[in-house]
RNA sequence: GGGCGGUUAACUCAGCGGUAGAGUGCCACCUUCACACGGUGGAAGCCACUGGUUCGAUCCCAGUACCGCCCACCA
């Protein structure tokens, strides 16, 4: 007993547990990730041949519980058309099948259960089997627990011939007392202490590439995922969290399948967001922006990248994230900015890419334009103003009605319904502009509502996406009355320019009412457009502008989805996605920004334009003239959507020229994201993928939903209700979370409430849960097409199961530490009925696992491997070996043993595609 | 205005055409025996509402209500 000695701490603990378990394990090494035999952990965790099984004896499709969905084929989609029944009849009918074989099934096992071994076996045990038919749940544990002696001893007595592995009854007794296999004590954690654990695993995993990217061509089995590159400056939240969870989850399981795995890291240069960033601290330093050149100002954004870049990823890495971190890549890679380049100009042969004079949504404050998506409609109050504008004849008058009466100063006209009797008279005449005192014509247009407001608009093509093209088909002047920060310019009457629009709203209004000509002013609930970004409500300006065709890409788009070459998951996303191509706009791609790809357009001093992969190039197009290049830069989007095959080198020689990684890994298996940016950027992907590569980015789409504050609201800084999933991990006490949250807030106004709140929802603090009790719980909570409420006290819970199987850890350690385990094949071992039990329970388990990863139920395969460890192997099995071990012959401790460490073996390697560490 | 999702125990959520489940919380008891981050036992639900299909509906269908989200040009 002397390797039982206590161990001396955390390490030594595990480096025995895992020396234990290593034993028993034929071609893995001892570390749990570098399992790369084709085995699978069913292959690997079912008994050798000399160990039957309850289902063994069944039926092979036992294990599977439930019939494997059947995998639909591709044609069986609505579109397909002439199906004999439809898809919910035939769910039915399959359905109805295998309830029918499940029962059948459970019959059979029940059947088997009791022609075989409970003759064999005794009314102790007898209820053991009961228990595990789900019949009696709790009488045993009782049993084993109190009557350990008398009442046993007592069953016992009255079987005929006992059973091989049942102990004689007086050896119950005399062995069960002292629990001679247990030391007496053991100083090592009680407790499971995560710190210490997760410290010392990653750095190894790392240091011998256990995250490598597989890239044995030989094996065709692939799996890839592509990480959403978050943003280069940005920091850990919980969003990434549960995101990486479960893309770790799959490339763990996956890896340990004996696939070719890779996932692949990177960031984003989030062209707005940090050049948000970078001016803000240059503000800070009391420099401003506009002080220094482009050039300076993008060698700043370099350094802060170089600085705070990595923030990111290795707090990824404090979530067990097994990413290859060679092949990390940066999107502003010299590699990837080519093939952005490349792009581009490919899309310009093909006639995809122009130019024009357009509306767009400009913001102000950025002094950039921004792209449909980017913008957010919000309801806000407002008023509705009812304003005269006289007839130019002043035979009368017509009254408009606007939101937004500073733009005025930029009408072209007055519309009216051409079925409207009350105007029919009027139209074709003109009215005096008021404050300018420009006459504009009146029209007629469909556009009109006749029974909103007066029925008459007023028309400002400049400035209204309605109005724009109210004025196309009426022909009107489209006068731009603002500057790029919004205020008044020259087209303006002199008194109102350099006014702010909102400023100059106000002037308006009071010069009109000192006119007599506004004659109502009323509330008004209407839709404001705010930048993402800025919040500032934005300005549809006439700018020049790249624009990506978008029609045929889309037909790419629908047709990827549409065929099942990509699938999303859950499929109710497919409507939504399909409604998007179909309405799609042109895709604004150019930015009045510094920092991101500089647009590959080159102009000579008479404003011919050349499109080229470089300068060079460029000249050489124009015949050697001196050419300036375009200043903008592309939509950051516009690079991300190349990732799936930028990141594997993908060059334009391709396929003539490849890579085994692009061989392997385009397409990928899976894309793993929120729905917030499947426009942004899964749909993108899509379709230029497909365009560029005729390949699909992806396989499958696996959408998950947002993760939401106990309360279910959006976690934001400003509401002051963010966690941080580092914290959750390492926990934090009160003052500094309290700290964190009010630091930085752009409305200092709001600490204080924060701060209170805070206070009020954790008054301890958070505890240090872990990385495995974090993951555990963003698992359970991973069910299909819903947001996730995040609740810390299920958080709670999960690390409570880590603790438990720590602790069932310990005690197998205990008991088998030093001992024969079962291992030499010339000792006997015998099996007794509560070992076969538990393995069929464990199989059973492990058919739910690989379910639920086909599935992508996380929550699922939570369940499972909670039920498994904490009903089973703890409340039930281990009970039952502490009998079996104190009152069983050699052979049947050897079979005890035996089991205990197989299954927990098994069972950790189960886990660890959630719980890593 | 269009579309989607939700409504199940006090809370957070699974589930399923036939006895309603888990975690957390709550109540009672239990510190020798891996684990008090534990054990045993317990209370707790008109499965939103109304109809329909069915032998049977929490589940399928139709509608209603409330909540949430997405899209959309009503000035």
């Amino acid at each position: 007993m002397s390797e039982s000695s206590p161990p001396k701490d955390a390490k030594d603990f595990i480096d025995r547990a895992d020396a234990l378990l290593q034993r028993h394990r034929h071609t893995a090494p001892l570390d749990k990730t570098l399992i790369k035999a084709h085995q699978t952990t069913v292959a690997d965790a079912t008994p050798a041949v000399d160990i039957p099984t309850l289902t063994d004896v069944v039926v092979e499709g036992e294990v599977i519980p439930r019939t494997e969905p059947a995998p639909k084929p591709a044609d069986a989609r609505p579109s397909s058309g002439g199906a004999v029944m439809s898809s919910v009849q035939a769910q039915n009918i399959e359905h109805e099948a295998h309830l029918k074989t499940r029962r059948s099934l459970n019959d059979q096992i029940a059947k088997v259960v009791e022609e075989r071994y409970l003759p064999e076996i005794g009314e102790a045990l007898e209820k053991a089997i009961s228990r595990a038919t789900g019949e009696i749940q709790s009488s045993i544990a009782d049993l084993v627990r109190i009557s350990v002696a008398e009442s046993l001893q007592a069953q016992f007595r009255q079987l005929q011939p006992p059973a091989a592995e049942t102990p004689t009854p007086s050896g119950i007794i005399r062995d069960a007392a002292p629990a001679p296999h247990l030391p007496e004590q053991m100083d090592l954690p009680k407790s499971f202490e995560p710190a210490a654990i997760e410290s010392r695993w990653y750095p190894i995993w790392e240091k011998n590439g256990y995250f490598k990217a597989g890239l044995d061509i030989a094996n065709n089995k692939a799996y890839c995922i592509q990480l959403p590159p978050p943003n280069v400056t940005g920091v850990l939240h919980m969003g990434h969290a549960f995101n990486q969870t479960i893309m770790d989850g799959l490339t763990r399981y996956h890896r340990m399948c004996g696939y070719n795995t890779l996932w692949q890291p990177g960031t984003d240069h989030a062209g707005i967001a940090t050049e948000m960033v970078v001016t803000r601290q240059l503000e800070q330093l009391g420099q401003s922006r506009n002080e220094i050149s482009r050039d300076e100002f993008i060698k700043k954004v370099w350094e802060w990248k170089e600085h705070s870049g990595s923030t990111i990823t290795r707090q990824m890495r404090r979530l067990g994230a097994s990413c290859d971190w060679e092949r990390e890549r940066f999107t502003m890679d010299e590699s990837l900015a080519k093939l952005v380049t490349h792009t581009f100009v490919k899309l310009h042969r093909d006639g995809l890419i122009y130019r024009g004079m357009r509306l767009s949504n400009w913001d102000p404050v950025l002094h950039t334009v921004i792209s449909d998506l980017e913008v957010q409609s919000e309801e806000e109050d407002g008023k509705l103003w009812q304003i005269r504008y006289p007839l130019a004849d002043g035979s009368g008058h017509l009254t408009v009605a606007t939101t937004r009466p500073e733009t005025l100063l930029g009408d072209a006209a007055v519309a009216v319904h051409p079925e409207d009797e009350r105007y029919s008279g009027l139209i074709g005449r003109q009215v005096t502009l008021p404050l300018t005192g420009r006459t504009i014509p009146v029209i007629a247009d469909e556009y009109v509502d006749k029974s909103f407001g007066t029925g008459c608009v007023k028309i400002t093509p400049a400035h209204d996406f309605n109005d724009y093209q109210v004025g196309l088909r009426h022909n009107l002047p489209q006068l731009n009355i603002f500057t790029l920060d919004a205020a008044l310019n020259e087209n303006a009457p002199e008194k109102y320019r350099g006014l702010d629009r909102y400023v100059a709203r106000e002037h308006i209004i009071a010069d009109l009412k000192a006119q007599g000509l506004l004659e109502s002013e009323k509330p008004h609930r209407m839709v404001v457009p705010r930048g993402d970004r800025t919040g500032v409500v934005i300005e549809p300006m006439l700018t020049s502008q790249w624009f990506v065709k978008m029609e045929p890409l889309a037909q790419l788009g629908l047709k990827a989805v549409q065929s099942g070459e990509v699938q999303l998951f859950p499929e109710q996303w497919i409507n939504t996605y399909i409604h998007w191509l179909n309405n799609i706009q042109d895709w604004c791609i150019s930015r009045q920004l510094w920092w991101g790809h500089r647009v590959p357009v080159w102009y000579d001093d008479a404003g011919n334009v050349y499109v080229a992969h470089d300068e060079a190039e460029a000249v050489r197009q124009s015949g050697g003239k001196t050419l300036h290049q375009d200043p903008d830069v592309l939509d950051t989007w516009f690079s991300s959507q190349l990732w799936c095959f930028s990141t594997l080198d993908w060059t334009p020689e391709w396929p003539k020229k490849s890579n085994p990684s692009l061989d392997l890994y385009l397409p990928s298996s899976v894309l793993v994201t929120g729905f917030d940016i499947i426009f942004f950027w899964v749909a993108r992907m899509v379709m230029i993928t497909k365009y560029m590569t005729g390949k699909v980015p992806f396989r499958h789409v696996y959408v998950h939903g947002l993760v939401r504050d106990a309360e279910g609201q959006k976690m934001s800084k400003s509401k002051g209700n963010t966690l941080d999933p580092l914290d959750l991990i390492d926990g934090i006490d009160l003052d500094s979370l309290v700290a964190k949250r009010t630091s930085g807030l752009m409305n200092p106004k709001q600490a204080e409430d924060i701060a209170k709140r805070t206070r009020v929802e954790f008054p301890d603090g958070i505890p240090a849960y872990g990385t495995d009790a974090l993951r555990f719980t963003f698992a359970s909570l991973a069910s299909l097409g819903r947001d996730i409420k995040f609740d810390q006290k299920r958080c709670e819970g999960y690390r409570n199961f880590c603790n438990k199987l720590w602790n069932a850890t310990r005690f197998v350690l205990m008991n088998c530490e030093g001992k024969d385990t079962g291992l030499d094949a010339s000792a006997p071992v015998q099996l007794s009925t509560a070992d076969r039990w538990l393995i069929s329970r464990l199989q059973r388990a492990e058919a739910e696992a690989h379910q639920a990863y086909r599935e992508y139920r996380f929550d699922n395969l939570a369940r499972t491997i909670y039920v498994l460890v904490w009903d089973e192997y703890c409340d039930w099995y281990l009970e039952l070996a502490k009998v079996q071990l104190a009152a069983g012959g050699d052979e049947q401790c050897r079979g005890t043993r035996r089991t205990l460490v197989r299954v927990l073996d098994t069972i950790l390697r189960l886990a660890h595609p959630i719980i890593p560490f």
